[in-house]
DNA sequence: TTTTTATTTGACATTTTTGTCAAACAAATT
DNA sequence: AATTTGTTTGACAAAAATGTCAAATAAAAA
């Protein structure tokens, strides 16, 4: 899958993001992640000492990845529909280049320490939620909890993803059709939420 | 946990669904729910054979309850908008007794071969496309692909039980608050889809 | 009551996955 | 060239989970 040679240790972990993220094999040994970035598992344990600790850096490099075009639009001075357009546009990337990197999170969300939710993260939330409260108050939202707001982006943008398997069965759909159906939503998205 | 003691199949049934729905352990082994259950181990595998079979006939009557609950609804005569708010409730109703069901059918919604999608269920979310147009037709809602519309309920309405632990830290919210959330979100996500 | 059938368990075997260690090998340092 | 350091592997051990079987027990049928 053309993944460059920098060192054997990123190797492994993105053959790692690969296989969980883009493969989306959930259950996935260190054998098979050995096996597909072609060293023997014994490297995995001398690199990254135990499954547990290979997984939460995989974790953490992907949160700091979404994190950093996050914050990015977050922090900026666009107007907030303008920020809003390119969440939406941030999450559909994504979708394409890492499908089941949700479907991941909502696995180990419960069992792990998954600490990838740090003070940091919570400061930045309370900034937008913020903005997004200026943004009712000048009457451009309706009024409700900005949490709400935030919770319906996410949603509208995310469910369709992690369900897709199950989407796809019910609405008898091909992998064409869902794509364009993605695509149809981010307008319809934007549309839905400033209502 | 006061399960009704009708034969032991049942009782390491509704233990198993009481494990892995409402408890949310995820990983639970067949040693985990016998002991759950009051029994060996042995008697997991003389009853259900293997886990896979277990598991598989979990989902079964999980999905089975949910149909029959929502089918009634849908093939009713109540008016659309009527319909919709029942929607909301038996899926309120859900977040309470089993808040893990839905994480469950994400993690293992791409391993398994799971059959529970059925025919019946495709025939049955047709027909109700079908009046979702009819009331977009009728200019009751706005016009587009009566998918997203549903997408768009199931969305709201899910996700945010299935980011739960994620929302709660990053929102900074304790039990109580989440659930006065989602109390809100009845009402919030009725007039969302119905603009 | 005897016999058959169904239920239940403990002990054992198998499978799957992970972790460790010594030794081979390569690269860099002295 | 010799030595130290870092990388890689195969062989082995341990852990975790599942599956099987014969025997004990209880319940039902004869």
């Amino acid at each position: 899958m053309a993944i460059r040679d920098k060192g054997t240790e990123q190797r492994i972990m993105d053959t790692a993001k690969h296989i969980f993220f883009a493969e989306g094999k959930l259950n996935a040994t260190t054998q098979d992640i050995a096996d597909a970035a072609g060293v023997s598992r014994t490297l995995v344990n001398y690199y990254f000492r135990s499954v547990d600790s290979l997984i939460d850096r995989v974790y953490r490099e992907a949160m700091a990845d979404l994190s950093l075009r996050l914050d990015k639009v977050m922090e900026s001075d666009a107007p907030f529909k303008e920020k809003v357009a390119i969440f939406i546009e941030v999450f559909a990337e994504l979708a394409i280049k890492y499908p089941y990197q949700e479907t991941f999170v909502v696995k180990d969300i419960n069992t792990a320490d998954n600490a990838f939710t740090d003070e940091d993260r919570q400061v930045k939330t309370e900034i937008f939620l913020k903005q997004i409260k200026a943004e009712m108050d000048a009457g451009h939202i309706e009024q409700m909890n900005p949490i709400h707001f935030m919770m319906n982006l996410f949603a509208l943008m995310s469910y369709p993803m992690i369900m897709r398997p199950m989407f796809m069965r019910i609405f008898k759909l091909d992998n064409e059709q869902f794509k364009q159906l993605i695509e149809e939503r981010k307008a319809l998205i934007f549309k839905t939420i400033f209502r």
